[in-house]
DNA sequence: ACCCAATATGCAATCGGTTGCAGTTAGATT
DNA sequence: AATCTAACTGCAACCGATTGCATATTGGGT
């Protein structure tokens, strides 16, 4: 098997004895070349072997029909559900998606924003890292007027398109929740109060408690990576307390689960001594036992909207007002903070 | 803020009274180029916003640094790891990665290869879909020489580069050691076995059965598709056996999750009733109470390899031949197969 | 037989870089 | 002062497709 040639229009031309425009407009089904003539193209071509070549189309069309997504991690369930709704939508419009983890790193955020330009992505969607302050890496984006939408994790203010869940709601909802139930010291785990994701459910968390007449205590809060290290920290941190807290509202089921674990292990029962409710509705949340309460976060949904708003945009002959998109979320009380009674 | 200039090598030349070869050559940091010249491109450049056009550059180069990858799924604890790893080698070396996940169907693994042509990668790496049997949409690739690697769903036989574990030898091991641990009656549910992986597996259990002087009983080997919905079917057609197992090997942590859970409902004492093990390694198995038994899956050094060999091929000068990668796995035993004694 | 319109095809410029080869210039050598 | 060499820089072709405009062909109408 030998090196194969790669066969361009101008192999097919030569072959049919006609001129490359004419090969160009028949694979583009264009009205002005004979059926007879497009079907001899067609055939040729196949029979070649023909493949284009996506660069010099691109470099002529100065359009790549190609989408950036940048996100902060690739191994998240939420994640990955958003990927799948957003390559669903882009897929069904012809658009390629290319993907690259910023690893929660503002720097490496900057890296890929840099490539996905040189690139010439027709769009971006963007999930921010926790620790991305500026968005000077964006302006490029924002100078040529190249479409960029965030994606659940944006920044303050309604200067740019996002589509997001109302945390604030959901923070609120989760800590009532737990109140409701007859918790009076509720713990909080959150992530990077940087994004406005963990700052807002914290607020709401804060919230719930003045209405259901519960003091705030800044000591029950604790700002982590969310990762499963820092989560054991926090809970040792937790179970050394004098009085231990008797609700535990954490922003991510992973950490939800491995706080769960702990707490029992150290002879606590869930949800009698602490209850729990995590975030997200992950898989793992039905593993823990007692499965556990969580919120519902729409993933896949908010990348179709996402990838659809984004879509829209781009075929928009006038350029569209920014704006937010705020999808549904729901509590989901399971076994981890129910205590029966009302 | 209005629509900013795109600007070119031919801007810059105009700018600096210098032809678009001399900037070309600047920008590369090309030897026979002044090096007060090359400052003062690079400080213009920069000036004036200059971004490279890859489409022109690799169109031109007939290069494209880029490397496609094709898994059957991105929101999998492996798959993601191994992705960590692919990114860190060729992220290192200089090189794009175009993602796309195949959803474990051979149309849309189809599918997206022909993309990847047209897209001109450099290099590919695959996990083939569940259900591909054929290599047909790949022949494009070998034709072109262009590397074609498989990540640990390969295909059997010594035609291709692979980096895979040893699939026999885990299975082995997970089955002989439930049989160790007193285990007479063990059932194995495995994946989609057109898959290798599985099918080792699986065999690797049915020597391990052989070995301990055990019967092997073919109502107790489940093939499924690993999602959570057969896995609980599968638990429930367990659950009305006469006799029911004692012993329980499943290919994949989250679905032994779901089933150690099942069982322990249904009132069975893991592991003294039935003994589990899993595979992978996921964060998962450390959820579970008991803590899962499981094989160690070292995804992200199986990125990091197989990007590697990669590049190394991309940048030989003859032909490399292929080979298979074996890393090194573990069964890691918790507590969700250890009976105690010996 | 002549003209016109409709249909089909080709020419050549263009997208933005890259690169082999040739040409220029300044300083060194004799 | 003439010659040579090394260091720079530019010309022009090229990568493979797209597309506005011009041209060629065909058939119909009168």
């Amino acid at each position: 098997m030998s090196q194969e040639k790669i066969i361009t229009i101008y192999d097919i031309a030569e072959k049919l004895s006609l001129s490359p425009s004419t090969i160009s407009r028949g694979l583009q089904n264009h009205a002005a070349v004979n059926a007879v003539t497009k079907k001899k193209i067609f055939d040729t071509a196949n029979e070649m072997g023909y493949r284009f070549n996506t660069f010099a189309r691109n470099l002529r069309s100065r359009k790549t029909n190609t989408i950036g997504v940048i996100v902060p991690r690739l191994n998240s369930y939420f994640i990955s559900a958003m990927l799948a709704g957003i390559e669903k939508e882009l897929n069904g419009s012809g658009y390629n998606m290319l993907i690259s983890q910023s690893l929660e790193l503002q720097e490496k955020e900057a890296e890929y924003a840099e490539t996905m330009m040189h690139n010439r992505v027709d769009g971006l969607i963007v999930a921010l890292a926790a620790n991305t302050t500026s968005l000077d890496h964006f302006q490029p984006f924002f100078k040529h007027h190249i479409p960029l939408l965030f994606a659940d994790r944006g920044i303050a203010g309604n200067e740019y398109t996002k589509v997001v869940i109302d945390n604030f709601r959901a923070g609120y909802e989760a800590a009532f929740h737990l109140a409701e139930q007859g918790c009076t010291r509720i713990a909080h785990i959150t992530g990077n109060t940087i994004r406005d994701v963990y700052s807002e459910r914290r607020d709401g968390y804060q919230q719930a408690l003045k209405d259901k007449g519960l003091s705030f205590d800044e000591s029950l809060v604790f700002e982590t990576d969310l990762t499963e290290i820092s989560t054991m920290k926090v809970m040792n941190r937790i179970l050394k307390m004098e009085v231990l807290p008797d609700g535990l509202f954490v922003s991510n089921d992973f950490c939800a689960a491995i706080g769960l674990k702990t707490l029992k292990q150290a002879g606590l029962r869930i949800p009698e001594d602490i209850a729990i409710v995590g975030f997200n509705n992950d898989a793992t949340s039905r593993i823990t036992e007692p499965a556990l309460s969580t919120v519902n976060y729409p993933g896949q949904e908010m990348g179709e909207v996402v990838a659809r708003r984004l879509i829209n945009q781009l075929n928009a002959s006038n350029p569209s007002e920014p704006e937010t998109l705020v999808l549904k979320s729901e509590l989901i009380v399971r076994s981890s903070s129910l205590k029966g009674g009302v």
